[in-house]
DNA sequence: ACCCAGGCCCCAG
DNA sequence: CTGGGGCATGGG
């Protein structure tokens, strides 16, 4: 069943999937297929209207975040980056306007971003959708296609390391196999204060400052959560340290300018 | 062959 | 607590 939806320019489909905050989606033809947590959809945008197509359409819509008012928080974040003179922020505005950040399943998103470690875009979706096909019990159906889900935690219990490995994680492979064994006693504890919710996650092997960051940015979006990676660091001594400038976060919605700067210096 | 990819662990000092 | 070596894998 086909919804068809308004949208303004504070969303742009396409930059959003493709500004490496998530993994598990695939362009067909005209459309995007993209796995959600219990959902499938098939998804495409045409100006300013949006197709969905999907079991559950406003689970759609969260997890977009459509909901959130992101004419709001981009004038928010253009007047701080005005006060601080801040051009590099104000030029990344512009060119990642149309990025949302996205709201995912919070297990998925923490393999994920434990694979992602050392790792590149392309890749670490192979490995999402490898262990999807050969991992998972979950499928869904949608117009008499069947979807693969990514796998529960049960499924991922139940596999050996060598099993691991083989999908190509490499030394990752520990990583995530002592992953699903703390994880039933981790996930009461998070999504209760940013901070905490960091402490807890960074207590995991293999999750450390960055991935701690994304999980909480991508999966809870903790719009405080700033993940520091390669990219972020290049940007943070080239267009401010080296310039003799100080690069000041906003005190509000920092991780989404994160966003639009990563993709503004990874579209170059 | 070499370098890099949305880093992290572990061990010196 | 900080700095640096080592880490699996595949693609350019």
């Amino acid at each position: 069943m086909e919804r068809v939806i308004d949208i303004d320019k504070s969303f742009d489909l396409e930059k959003t999937l493709k500004s490496g905050q998530c993994f598990h989606f695939k362009k067909v033809e005209d459309y995007f297929i993209v796995y959600g947590l219990n959902n499938v959809c098939k998804i495409k945008q045409v100006g300013n209207k949006l197709y969905i197509n999907a079991t559950d359409v406003y689970y759609w819509l969260s997890y977009f975040a459509l909901d959130e008012d992101y004419e709001d928080i981009i004038a928010y974040l253009k007047s701080y980056a005005r006060e601080n003179n801040d051009t590099f922020s104000l030029e990344s505005i512009e060119k990642g306007m149309g990025i949302r950040i996205l709201r995912q399943p919070f297990f998925e998103t923490c393999v994920s971003f434990i694979i992602s470690q050392r790792n590149n875009i392309p890749r670490i979706r192979k490995i999402i959708f490898d262990m999807s096909e050969r991992f998972s019990s979950r499928k869904i159906m949608l117009d008499g296609v069947e979807y693969k889900l990514f796998p529960s935690l049960d499924d991922l219990q139940k596999l050996s390391l060598e099993e691991l490995k083989s999908v190509g994680l490499g030394y990752r492979a520990e990583y995530i196999y002592d992953f699903v064994r703390v994880f039933p006693d981790m996930i009461d504890r998070v999504r209760f204060d940013y901070e905490k919710d960091l402490e807890v996650l960074k207590s995991c092997k293999g999750i450390g400052d960055k991935v701690a960051n994304c999980i909480c940015l991508f999966a809870f979006n903790e719009y405080d959560a700033f993940p520091i990676d390669v990219w972020i660091n290049k940007i943070l001594e080239e267009e401010y340290t080296s310039k003799g400038k100080e690069f000041k976060k906003p005190k509000k919605y920092a991780g989404i300018l994160q966003q639009f700067m990563f993709f503004t210096r990874r579209s170059e």
